[in-house]
DNA sequence: CTGAAAGCGCTAACAC
DNA sequence: GTGTTAGCGCTTTCAG
């Protein structure tokens, strides 16, 4: 079965490959008639134009690239539909490539992209990532790069992003009206620009409220699962344990829910918890998890669109450089005063 | 800024674009002086190969697609992630395709394959697909296709699934001797695979019981989210409601769980839920979640590694055409007896 | 409106 | 060991 392609549908129709071409493309220089014979006999012959010899001759393949740290996450999971939304709709195609959090796997990831194997970038950093040289250098080789969520704070590329810092000072507000006072912060790293924000809006809230800012309620947990139940239990259980927990990252606050069932801690009564958090579930855990809710869906649509319309070459300066796109705040029973 | 080719190195180093070629590649007609001279410029110019070109001319992409209905949902996810990291340490790229349940998508997006964008597909298939001669199609150009949870029965395609239908028997039992005799079965869709095998072992379990195995409680959910709020409110507050429950998939559970906090109904007294499901908050639910943990991550990995043998042509006969990963029950709260 | 020709960057015979 | 050559399948000038 031999594959079919211009030159096949060519010599069958006793026209040159670049009129098929053309046609095929729908050029204004074909006339309707060839045009007409064209598409018949690409139909009939089920003619699928090979991408590969159309990118390389192109220099543009309608293939992005999305690199996020995890996908097991139900914020990432929601943005990736939200990016593959958009680029379906486009025509185009989304590479995925996970990091796992490091910035060496991250470099060597965009590295590869130099070769021009996709139009643009999507992406959130690793945790480890604490300098950018590797973005800028794509950006430089004219390829366009977007940052969504975990963004670099010290750049002019376009980013999408939620108002963290506000919602850190929010979250935190919300657990010192419901009288914790002595309210801790989890993040598993400390360069992450959503932690720095979340925390500065953490600690802003602390101040207004001429609270003490306590460097050792303010935990950043290791990847190691094994650790990080030691070093939260260990602030869990000390002499002046916490009796409210701001979770900058959905797994911090499972991991918390899992350590307070174990040590019989209470929540809320003894320990109230608020975590951003895209959790399905959230409401049905037990107790029902106070959120901030991030826009991941709209985030993702919003670093796709932005995206195409620099692969595009749409008037960038129309564009803004960043995007913020409001989280919501949602309490439930894990931030419940008792009744009086 | 010009782009570095091998053209570029070949005339930078006085050697030919072929020389170049074969060192980079470590042939073994390239003495090893040439190789070294050859890597180290292409190391000093930080040249990266156009894999558009490459796969033009090797009719190979290093490539492989992912299609799956659905990402925001954690066995997905999971097998996401059992797939790419087979992938990137095997050195190929990974596109994802999401279908949303829809045939019509799943079509196009497989008939675009039939251009050699890609050496290889893992699919898991849409809630709609009731024939796949559109999968076929593929292996008949000779492209590896794997099947991997939602599958097609009678097919020789290669095959990762879980033990559904004894899964389904094992959840069915468990009720039972819980003392549930009024069980249902929730699905989305009654043309899955894994719905028809679950429900088969849910019926064994119910016949094995002399149970009567009544079509009323068997409901297949619709797509929307008000019409399934409806069905199954209309099942769980019915005259002969249930006392027990089988959800074939994790968000039926999920909405089970929503309709129960709504119609106060509580789990477990009045109704036992058992749900195939990974979520990892199944324990921290309210009650939580007894489940059939599916090997979600691994059976992403045996997909992947399948199609790679496939793909490089390894001894395809000595390949099992299906591959089974059991899965586990875990009983948990949403399944216990009152204490006597 | 149609066709001839060149070439995207790389690989693989096949010579030398 | 190294170079020459001929494409992979497509797009795009440029002639006619």
């Amino acid at each position: 079965m031999q594959t079919i392609n211009l030159k096949t549908l060519a010599s069958a129709l006793g026209l040159s490959v670049s009129t098929v071409s053309k046609a095929l493309q729908d050029s204004h220089e074909i006339s309707p008639e060839t045009k007409q014979r064209v598409w018949q006999l690409a139909r009939e012959l089920d003619y699928v134009p090979n991408p590969h010899a159309s990118s390389l001759r192109r220099k543009r393949s309608k293939i992005i690239a999305v690199v996020i740290p995890e996908v097991a996450d139900s914020f990432f999971s929601l943005a990736i539909k939200g990016i593959e939304a958009v680029a379906q709709q486009k025509g185009y195609h989304t590479l995925i490539y996970l990091t796992y959090e490091s910035l060496t796997k991250e470099q060597t990831i965009l590295h590869d992209f130099q070769s021009g194997r996709v139009d643009g970038i999507i992406i959130s950093l690793s945790g480890q990532t604490t300098h950018i040289d590797h973005v800028t250098a794509l950006e430089r080789k004219g390829i366009p790069v977007v940052l969504f969520d975990r963004i670099f704070e010290g750049t002019t590329l376009p980013r999408i992003i939620t108002n963290d810092r506000e919602s850190g000072y929010l979250a935190t507000r919300h657990l010192l009206q419901r009288q914790c006072r002595r309210i801790g912060f989890l993040s598993v790293s400390d360069s992450l620009s959503i932690t720095k924000q979340r925390q500065t809006g953490y600690i802003a809230a602390l101040e207004e409220a001429t609270m003490p800012v306590l460097p050792e309620y303010m935990l950043t947990l290791p990847d190691e699962r094994a650790e990080q139940e030691i070093i939260l239990s260990g602030l869990l259980t000390g002499p002046d344990a916490p009796d409210g927990l701001v979770a900058s990252v959905e797994k911090t606050a499972i991991l918390t829910y899992q350590l307070c069932e174990k040590l019989c801690i209470p929540i809320p009564e003894q320990l109230k918890v608020i975590s951003f958090s895209n959790l399905e579930t959230a409401s049905l855990l037990n107790p029902s998890l106070s959120t901030i809710t991030q826009p991941a869906f709209d985030m993702g649509e919003a670093a796709a669109s932005t995206l195409f319309n620099l692969v595009e070459g749409k008037n960038i300066r129309s564009m803004p450089t960043i995007q913020c796109i409001p989280s919501e705040l949602i309490p439930r029973r894990s931030t419940q005063q008792a009744a009086e």
